[in-house]
DNA sequence: TACTAAATAATCGTGTACAATTTAAATGGA
DNA sequence: TCCATTTAAATTGTACACGATTATTTAGTA
């Protein structure tokens, strides 16, 4: 069903060759699967406090800190206009310091309070919990990452390379 | 708490082990992947004035008409609270008509008008486009369209094993 | 020094997402 | 017939997500 001109003389099928069909489609299969992943950690994250962005940021935060919110949108491919209100709820929760760095009054550094750090402990335990309810083979999820990551790195080169459709 | 006691008399390493590197995570990738895929559909949908997930429902109600909001939504994976708004955006742009099904007075119909027919003509071109712009072998693209398939139909039975946490 | 350009967050407006609740309609008994 | 139950959408409230704009600060340069 690939290779058909449709330019006949002849009405042409009214057709699913020409739109493809949903399931057929990588991009909604990537669409789907990071909603399920979403709703597979709710239940995990909700005695932690944390929305699964929130968690994410922690993550950065927890990695190294204090961090501006420009390094925290590029770890996350997140701009300011998203994460300014995330650490702002963050910080409203008490997980997060956010003041101005006084060498570059420009920047903004987000580090981690003793309650922050803390949830660090719980949050540990997390990976292993979502891993025992992935249903793939540990070779087949590692091969899915691998090509997920190399694919993602594609796609940003891809992304800078035409922003805006030049 | 899986398998490391932790409870050593030495400090234990202040560690990566312990939180897994957000690079390192499939959930992670999934989110990136599908966000990245997004931007790449802006450019080619905003000439059809559709967004991407209105995009993907235009596609299921291309596919197959008059269709329920309930239907919309299983073919999605979204529910009506996501769905009545996104609806009534592309109703108000004149592409679909949403009446009550008289058979059934709770049930909502959602159809294409002449215009929302005309645009599927335009939307075939946008597969193609894509796909040109997508920086893997197709083979490559068919496997891990395959992968993540079988993860999304494990997925979905997970959740709906345990839509609680019971 | 003065003045432009670049960098950095924050803000604004629109559009998803979803849990929880509400409203209305259909269905299945007593 | 009447009423409890179920089903289907809509609504409410909170939280992302991003394009575009704005405000502030820094850097660069004549």
């Amino acid at each position: 069903m690939t290779a058909k001109t449709t330019t006949g003389p002849t009405q042409a099928p009214a057709v699913p060759a020409g739109v493809a069909r949903l399931d057929q489609q990588l991009c909604f299969a990537l669409y789907s699967a990071s909603g399920l992943m979403t709703k597979l950690y709710r239940p995990l994250l909700e005695p932690l406090g944390l929305t699964y962005p929130q968690y994410l940021a922690m993550l950065v935060i927890w990695e190294k800190a204090p961090r501006t919110v420009g390094e925290l949108g590029e770890a996350l491919g997140l701009d300011s206009a998203t994460l300014t209100p995330l650490l702002k709820r963050i910080e409203a929760g008490g997980l997060v310091t956010r003041r101005r760095d006084a060498a570059d009054e420009r920047r903004v550094l987000v580090e981690p309070t003793a309650k922050g750090q803390a949830l660090r402990e719980q949050a540990k335990s997390v990976p292993a919990a979502l891993a025992c309810q992935l249903p793939l083979e540990p070779g087949e999820l590692k091969s899915l990452h691998g090509t997920l990551t190399r694919f993602i790195g594609e796609l940003r080169k891809a992304a800078a390379a035409s922003p805006d459709g030049d």
